[in-house]
Formats: structure tokens, sequence, C-alpha cells
DNA sequence: GTCTATACGTTGATAGAC
DNA sequence: GTCTATCAACGTATAGAC
């Protein structure tokens, strides 16, 4: 009985970690009400505050899961040690990312706009030693000359802001697409033209 | 006496209108509240009520003033026939808004990521009436063979996102840049860089 | 035009029956 | 573990004195 009740815990605290990322994205945090959130999941929104005591502490546990997944994508980046396909396959990874999981990306985004007070920590430490490192990988490929020079923290806010872009602002995108969301080969043009452009501007173009 | 009286407006719907963007940008439209405002505004809450009826069109004020600069600042991009001078210039006009006015960039962004309700109807009219006209001066360039070709659209969303990303992110930015915000010369260089990125991508590079 | 006091609605959170 | 009823806090908006 016990695992039942257990199985019963976590399927509801998925529900509900799913139905307030739709939710904390569409209204951001305070404009998320445990109501929306509760009938988003299809719970009573008693049930929501017997799993998740406060708003502040599930509003927490989603961007907790949204910072594991980001972790995930950003290892991609440490797959080949050959420039051009670590920069095509980060791109298309984090591109993949805003496609499938665009409430996640405008959350943080939402986040970090009004000042990151909860993910700031992950920031300075995790996030940061994560970026250090990687900016050493590209350091060296420009000193080995494979590839132009480049400021390398400025190389990943690019890459960053661009793929965020396609999740964050895809209600401005699609209204510019002559009012349809992209269709799947829309997006996947979009994310070559995306790919091509980092390429080529670090020297790393098709011909 | 009468021309004191509607100086008087003036001067308050100004003060009222800029505390207002500034508290939409860090909290939301939601977590935005007449109280901090008037507070923002040094003026008394229920004076904010007595120039604007309700919270809801002042949001639209703040919003209208926003959308009359980002015209402004487009307007760069005819100054020039020569593609590199006008692509130059405006990445550096976009950089200096997102410098200059970080709150305005965040109140749009928050607009947009909550689902356009406002600047909806601006975007399906004039901002796409503009970006078609733009869209077709890239492509002029591309058949003339002055730039690489590209997709024309994501050109301009490129731009955006990444000119946008310095004030929409901008505590992201400061975090990752040792705890503190960009100097002026720390910033021209980021700016340098995206001009440097997008004109090598279309074969406008220095050399 | 300014400002205090207040009405009224909404929302986060809990109590307590099942 | 579920759910209805309810409370307390907060926030928009207004009334009405100055």
């Amino acid at each position: 009985m016990k695992v039942q009740k257990e199985m019963v815990r976590e399927i509801n605290e998925a529900k509900i970690i799913e139905a307030a990322e739709i939710i904390f994205a569409q209204f951001g945090f305070k404009g998320a009400t445990m109501d929306k959130i509760s009938k988003q999941a299809g719970l009573p929104k008693a049930n929501i505050h017997y799993y998740f005591k406060t708003k502040s502490l599930l509003y927490q546990v989603v961007l907790e899961r949204i910072l594991q997944e980001w972790m995930i994508a950003a290892q991609v980046f440490d797959n080949h040690q050959e420039p051009k396909i670590a920069i095509t396959q980060y791109i298309e990874s984090k591109m993949q990312f805003s496609r499938t999981r665009p409430y996640a990306s405008k959350v943080w985004a939402n986040e970090v706009m009004h000042g990151a007070s909860v993910v700031g920590k992950f920031l300075e430490t995790t996030f940061k030693t994560w970026l250090e490192a990687r900016i050493k990988v590209v350091n060296e490929w420009i000193d080995s000359e494979k590839i132009y020079p480049i400021d390398a923290n400025a190389f990943f806010y690019m890459i960053w802001s661009m793929t965020q872009h396609y999740a964050d602002f895809e209600k401005q995108l699609e209204i510019l697409n002559d009012g349809h969301p992209f269709t799947e080969q829309e997006f996947n043009n979009q994310t070559a033209q995306v790919v091509n452009l980092v390429l080529t501007s670090v020297g790393l173009g098709k011909k």
C-alpha cells in the first residue's frame, strides 16, 4: 500500500509541476494563480497546497527542473572536439529546446528579467563555472586558428539570445509569419540559418 | 492659469509613465502595483488613478511610448543604401536602445512573452509592413550580390534577439561579468562583436 | 488638482469533514 | 490522500473632504 501512495504522490507532483510551468510562463510569477495552476493540472486547488506548501516553493521546483534540463542540453557542446561539429550540435540542441520546451524558456526569461532572485545563485556558481570552461575551449580554437578571433563570451551570449528568441518571442514570430506558428520545416530552416550565420561568422562557413 | 494646469498635467503624466515603465519592467503587469508605481513617481496613489483611470490604461500608454521609440530607432536602417553602413548603424542603434532604455525593452519582452494581447495589432500592421519593406531591401542586396544569400526574415530576428538580449538578460550578463554591469567600454566592445558577427556572416567582414 | 479613508474583489493559504 | 468552506491579506478603484 505504501508503494501505491508514493506513486500517487509522484504522479500528482509531476502533473502539478508541468501545469505550473505552463501557467508561470504565460502569466509570470505574480500573474499565475494557484487556481489557474490547479485547473491546468486537473486537481482541486487545495491539493496543490498539499503537495507544495507555498506558491514560491512550487516556483522554485519548476525552476530547478528547468536548470537540470539546461545542463543536459549544455553537455552536447562537449560531444566533439571539432569546432564545426560542436557548435552546430550545440545550436541545434538549443533550438530543439526552444521548440519542444517553450514554456521552460519563458519561465527562465521571466525569472532573469525580474532580477534572477531565485536562480541568481545557480548563475554565479554552476553556470559560471560551466561557461568559463567552454570559453577556454573556444579560445583554444582561436589560438590554433581553427576559428576567427572573437570574444568568446559574446559568442555564447549570441548563441543563447538567438536560439532562445524562438521560444520567448514565439508569439511575435508567429504574427510576422503571416499569423501561423512555424511548421516543422520552417523551424528547421530557421535552425539552419542560425547555424549558418554563426559558422560563417567564425570562418567555418560552407565553402 | 489654464496653461499652468495643463503643464502640471503634462509633467505629472510624464513622471507617472516613466515610473510605470520601471515598475512594469521589474515586476510584470500583474506584479506591478499602483502603490509601487506611485512611490516610484513620488506621488500619492490616488493621483495615479486621477491621471490614468485604470492600471490597464496606464500600461497601454507605456507601451505606446515604447512603440514610438522603436519606430524611430528603426528609421536608422534607411539612412544609407550601402549595406555595410545600414546594417552597422542599425545594430548600433538597437544596442544603444538596450543600453539606455533597458526597462522599455523588458516591458516589451514581457508583453510579447505573455501573448502580445496589447501590441498584437501593432505587430500585425505597422510593424509587419515595416519589416516587409526592409526585407525587400535585403533581398535586393542579395540579388545584386552585395551580401551572401540569407533568409532575410531570420536575419532580422537574429539582430533583434542579439541586441535586445543585452537589455532583457542584463542581470544574467552582469552575474557572468564577475558580478558587475558592463562598463561603457565593455558594452562598446560587445556592440562591436555583434556588428562584426553579423557583417562577417553576410560577407561584409573586415578584410 | 491633491490626498485620506474605504469599499470591494481577488488570491494565497488553512481548517476540518470525508 | 481528497476536497469544500472559509479566512486574512492585499490590491484596484473610488468617494469625498480639502
